[in-house]
DNA sequence: CTTAGTGCAAAAGTTTTGCAGCGAT
DNA sequence: ATCGCTGCAAAACTTTTGCACTAAG
């Protein structure tokens, strides 16, 4: 087991994931954390992403059709995605817990230990650009 | 609209994917394939998948980790993916179809017409493995 | 001093695409 | 004859990794 040492650049991409609710891909957080540090590369916030999802601290979200993304929210929850505009956003709710612990205890062909439920659809943003038409 | 014209390859590929329970990815599809037709292109292979899912023949699996995975199976259900061996299964349960609508009507951030969950855990043949220890 | 973390660059893995020729209609 | 499909190869895109060096403990 490797030794947890501190480093700026993953205090940097912590901070900055929790400061948002949209899911940055890395590459977006790359980009950010240029400003703070110039000389940083894409393979530190790749290997810091990865080793703060392993930790817990935060999620990697593989994926909806390209880039993985990454979320900090450490409470349980679920996704949904503009098919249009692209956008991640949040959903909450107990309805999708309390059936997917049903769906965990009817299966019969393993263990279920963890699900992730992604929803697609349109926006409230790119709904109303629509009416516009 | 192009006009979609008969291909042997295409034809080759979704009978294959019919036929298989589990849910390979493009590779996969491709080193069988070859096996028919020796020259085959990779590039085919996806082209070929892509144009499937489009057609709703078949579904992508967008993803478990690595490379996308494909699905004959039309009629709605979920996945199971063993951590350990990385198996796919499916998943059918009354449950979470039942639950979408009550997330679908309490989203009040877009408007959802489509869902995907992913279960994740420990499949029979892999836990049976494990006793042995 | 020890060793985890970093920047850089190359490589690996997955998927898409440009193009010239082939094949279905 | 038209134009969608193919094989091939190159490119694009995402992520990982080897290495020498820096910095935290």
């Amino acid at each position: 087991m490797a030794t947890l040492k501190y480093s700026r650049q993953r205090e940097s991409i912590k901070e900055f994931l929790v400061g948002r609710t949209d899911h940055p891909t890395a590459d977006f957080v790359y980009e950010n954390m240029k400003q703070i540090y110039p000389n940083i590369s894409l393979g530190t916030v790749y290997r810091n992403l990865s080793l703060l999802a392993d930790l817990g601290e935060i999620q990697k979200l593989s994926s909806f059709g390209g880039a993985d993304r990454f979320d900090a929210r450490t409470t349980p929850h679920c996704h949904f995605m503009c098919t249009r505009c692209g956008r991640v956003m949040d959903v909450f709710s107990e309805h999708i817990d309390r059936s997917l612990e049903d769906i965990a205890a009817d299966f019969k062909d393993g263990q279920i230990s963890d699900y992730k439920a992604r929803f697609f659809g349109i926006c409230n943003d790119c709904l109303s650009k629509e009416d516009t038409h």
